[in-house]
This record gives structure tokens, sequence and C-alpha cells, in this order.
DNA sequence: ATATTCATTGAACGAACATTCACTGAACTA
DNA sequence: TAGTTCAGTGAATGTTCGTTCAATGAATAT
């Protein structure tokens, strides 16, 4: 409903200082694209903080100030808004998956299933770590507005694509049955996801190693050709 | 942080006005406890319509009152706030999975096979029924004070308690390997909510039918002692 | 020394909204 | 008829909170 119009003074990309050397402040300090993404850094964490405690809709932009140790106005010079820091917040957290577990699985090796365990092993491995931080993004990925809710998707097929070529692989090759190569993916990322959604359920039964090494054993059982 | 007090006029339990006979108000019209359930319950559905739209936090009571076409006051007779209604619409959603689905099971007959199918088939469909309404529980439970949430957790172990049965069955006739019961179960329960939450994924993919095929497929793979 | 830049502050503004309560009027009772 | 009950109304209240912006001052440039 409201048409917000924002200053954005000192973070809009691609503007830069007339008569300054590209990228320093004179000699003393970091360069200012750093400067600015420490700061940014600092902010988002703050956020996060609050967030894990408070969720988005009970998390006051003065109470980000204060765990940042700054001032609200500050926090306006380098996010648009509180939405704005939503969405990256969810975004740096997302990130890490679609960085790491590709990584992971690509340096498995060629096995489909040695891939998919050190995939799944990765995958779960984060979770763990970033346990209520992934329970953030879950939650109020939906708060994002359209444009916002795109990115989230693509960063997390993005993280999910080398797990659904793993499985294909181990199809051509015989090792497993024709199964939906798509759902298998699908439910390995529900499993590790399940591990922060249902926490409080499955983490007094097991451990994270025991929970890892049950679900793979599962899928596995599921998709062997021939029995073991 | 603020010691709410309320007024609760006309729904205070166990509370009856004095020289009027029991239930009834003169001999026109329902029965005073069905007048009230009538209208709790066309303020609960007004509420779950707005809120599948705005989300718990979008939704203003005015918004509710105007979909229920009553004032604001009036809602407050019903409910003794906002965050009360939101529990009533969760639990109201709930209900139908802890009723239809050890209902159906119990109807399957003795093979744990059987009872698994007939379960995850209700489930299923009564997801794909209210698939924005048990979206918008999934979503919001975290909304809810601790003993709120509690019951929420109550209703659902109610709802699953019967898959475990089933599984721990079949493990005791030999016709299952000795798989982790609880973790199927699990499994189960988060492949049918996995038909709300990713349904924007899954739809377009396959219809509910092969969804729920295909999801027993692969439970049942890793299940069966035998190969098949 | 003077001017300029700009990161930083925090009071002030305005909108949104949950909740309350004094009041209305229809139905019912005596 | 007079009195009582009570479902129902909606304007007023008080508070919370996102966002803005004029002012500050330290660092840098001239």
């Amino acid at each position: 409903m409201q048409t917000t119009q924002r200053a954005e003074q000192l973070v809009e990309p691609g503007r830069r200082t007339a008569g300054m050397a590209r990228g320093s402040r004179g000699t003393r300090g970091p360069a200012r694209e750093e400067r600015i993404e420490r700061r940014r850094r600092e902010v988002r964490e703050a956020a996060t903080r609050v967030m894990i405690v408070t969720g988005y809709h009970g998390m006051s932009m003065q109470a980000v100030a204060d765990e940042a140790q700054m001032s609200v106005g500050l926090i306006y010079s380098y996010f648009g808004g509180k939405e704005e820091l939503l969405q990256s917040v969810i975004v740096d957290i997302l990130d890490e998956f679609r960085v790491r577990v590709p990584e992971s699985m690509a340096s498995a090796g060629g096995d489909p299933v040695d891939r998919l365990r050190q995939g799944f092993q990765t995958f779960c491995t984060i979770i763990d770590e970033k346990r209520e931080g992934a329970l953030l993004a879950y939650r109020e990925t939906q708060t994002l507005p359209e444009s916002g809710q795109k990115e989230i998707i693509r960063l997390e097929l993005e993280t999910t694509e080398p797990f659904q070529q793993a499985v294909e692989d181990g199809i051509a090759s015989g090792m497993f049955r024709p199964v939906d190569a798509e759902l298998v993916t699908h439910n390995l990322k529900m499993a590790a996801h399940s591990w922060a959604l249902k926490h409080w359920h499955l983490a007094p039964r097991m451990t994270l190693q025991e929970y890892i090494d049950r679900q793979l054993e599962l899928a596995l059982l599921a998709m062997y050709a021939t029995s073991r």
C-alpha cells in the first residue's frame, strides 16, 4: 500500500565519490567497500541474533540497533528497511548451503552413493551448526515479497541440484532402480530440514550422526536395484 | 510484558444466568451453548480466511470483524484476544487429522501395510483439502505461547501414533526389517506435510495420487524384509 | 586555518492496531 | 406496562514501532 521512496545514501551501488582515489579513503583504514561490507555484516548478524529470539515481527529496529551497538538511523544507511534486512539474513544463511553442499559432493569422487552420502552429511552438519538460523529462514521466507521468495527458491534449487544428478547417475549405471530422482532429492532435503524443524523430537532420541546414518540407510534401501 | 486481565462476559464456562431454564432462551431459537458455538465458529472461519491471505501478524481484528460481518467488540465476547483466536484456528485444523487419520487406519483391517497405506492416503487427502490452512498451522504455531505449542504437539502425536504402531506390528511379524519405527513414522508425516509445504514444487510435477503412491512405494521398499 | 565530506546520532512523526467500554435496542419476564 | 437481560456496536484510548532528517563532529583535503 505505501510507496516507499528511499535515500539509500551510502550503499547505492555504482556511485562513487568524485575526486577520491578509487576504493580508498586517503591512506588510513580499509577501503570503502570493505568498511561498508563489514558494517552490513554487523547489522545482519545482530538482526539474526534478535530474530532467533523474537521472530521477524517481534524484532524492533531499536533492538537491532542496540544489539549492533549503533543508532537506528545508521541501519538505514546500510539497509533499505526492515524487510530488506530480513532478506539479507535469510540469503546469508542459505548461501552457506549453496556453497558448501555442492562443493563437498564434488570432492567425493565419482560414485553416486559416495556423493549422496557426503552431500547429505554436509547438509545435515550445516543444519546442525546453524539450526536456529535455518529455522528462522524456513519460517520467515513467507514474509518476503514475491521477488525475495523467488531468490530463495533459486538458492534452494542450486543447493539440491547435485543430489538429483547423483541419483540420476546411479539409475543410469543400473545401480539404482528407476525411482523418481526429483522426489528422492526432495525427500533428502526434507530429511535434512527436519533435523532443525523437529529437533525437539529427534535430538533426545538420537545423535546427529545416528540420524544421518539411519536416514541414508532408509533412502538407499529404497533405491538399490538389488536387495542387501 | 503486559498483564492482560479480561472480562470474558459471555463464554466464561460454568457460569449460567440465574432464573433461566438450563440451555434455552425462552422457547424460541437454539440453546445458548449452541448459539455461542456457532458464533465462535463463524469468527474462527473468518479469521482463517483472513489469515490465509495475510498471515497472523498481518491480520487486523477489524479485518476479521468485516469478514465475519460483525463488530470488533463482539469478537472479544467470544475470544479472549487475537492470540486465543489463532490458537483456536490451529487446533481446529489439526483436530481434523487427529480424528480422521486414526479412524481410517482402524477401519483398514489387520495388515500393517494396508493400515499404513490407508493412513497415509487419508493424511495426504486432508492436507490437500485444507492445504492453505495446514500451511497456516505449520507456520504460525511458533507464534503461540509455550502452553499452546504443547497442545499442538499433543495433537500431532495422537495423529501419528497409529503409524508407529503399524510399523512396529510389521516388524514384529517379520514382514519388515527392524527399522526405526519412530523415524519412519516421522518421515511419513513429513512427506504428508510436504505436499502442503512444497506444493509449488510438487504439484506441477505429479498428481496427489501419484505423489501418495510414489512416497508409499519408497517407504515400503526401505522396510520390506525381502526384496521385491 | 578553513572548507568539505560523510559516518553517525536520536528525537520526532505518523500510521497501524489491539483492546476497552459506554451505549443501543430487541427479546423476554413479571 | 415497566423492568431486566444481554447480544451487539464502534468510537476512543494508549501504545508500539518503522522511518525520517536536521544536527554533530571527526577526518580529510586545500
